[in-house]
DNA sequence: GACGTGTATGCCTTGACAAGCATATGTCGC
DNA sequence: GCGACATATGCTTGTCAAGGCATACACGTC
């Protein structure tokens, strides 16, 4: 399951959707004319996302409005947080070369 | 350069061999033998890693050692950190629910 | 210098994906 | 019901990536 948000992440036009939904909940045709993509392809964007379970819809069939779901994200974040105590010992490595300088 | 981090990590292959990196460096054929995967292979997914800057090589022409090289991923931590705020507020959300019910 | 080991690269085939275009579907106002 | 609008889907084409196989390259050993 989070092979498929992998994948929709990995596309840079589909991170510019998230992107513009971020601020806020857009219609389709909104995002079409933020980020200047055909609107088929921004429809297929879409539904990849949804399906990845990036964002979710809501509304009536015309004026379908997206919006961004955070679970997934959420899971990328926890695959993320083994990593993140590798930058943090690079930063203390350097917070502590820094120290050493001064003296 | 994100990008090139992006699409780096959208394959489980690649994403594995950092999972095996995240312990400790290794030589590409121990991690053949950890992934089952390959020689060729391993050694095509080490060189995308590598140019996307997730890997660093380091050591002699035989028996090279891989080992991860945190930037491109604390550059992925910061790419997160907008949409991070929207699951905290579910949780907040969350919390103030199971709060409200409590009473 | 020949050999074995570890690693990288080239070639090939197959499969997936993105974008463009045309078109279908679905819904509203009249 | 019929246009007008918003969104989705089918189809086609070009591009690109992954894996298998054979092979080249680099280094150490004898």
């Amino acid at each position: 399951m989070q092979d498929l948000a992998w994948a929709a992440l990995s596309d840079p036009t589909r991170r510019a959707l998230l992107g513009v939904l971020l601020t806020r909940p857009h219609s389709v045709s909104e995002m079409v004319t933020k980020l200047g993509v055909s609107q088929p392809t921004t429809s297929k964007h879409l539904r990849v996302l949804r399906e990845s379970g990036l964002v979710q819809v809501t509304g009536d069939a015309q004026r379908r409005i997206y919006s961004i779901d955070a679970v997934p994200l959420a899971d990328l974040d926890r695959w993320l947080a083994p990593y993140r105590k590798l930058w943090n010992e690079r930063l203390d490595a350097l917070g502590r070369h820094l120290d050493a300088k001064e003296h």
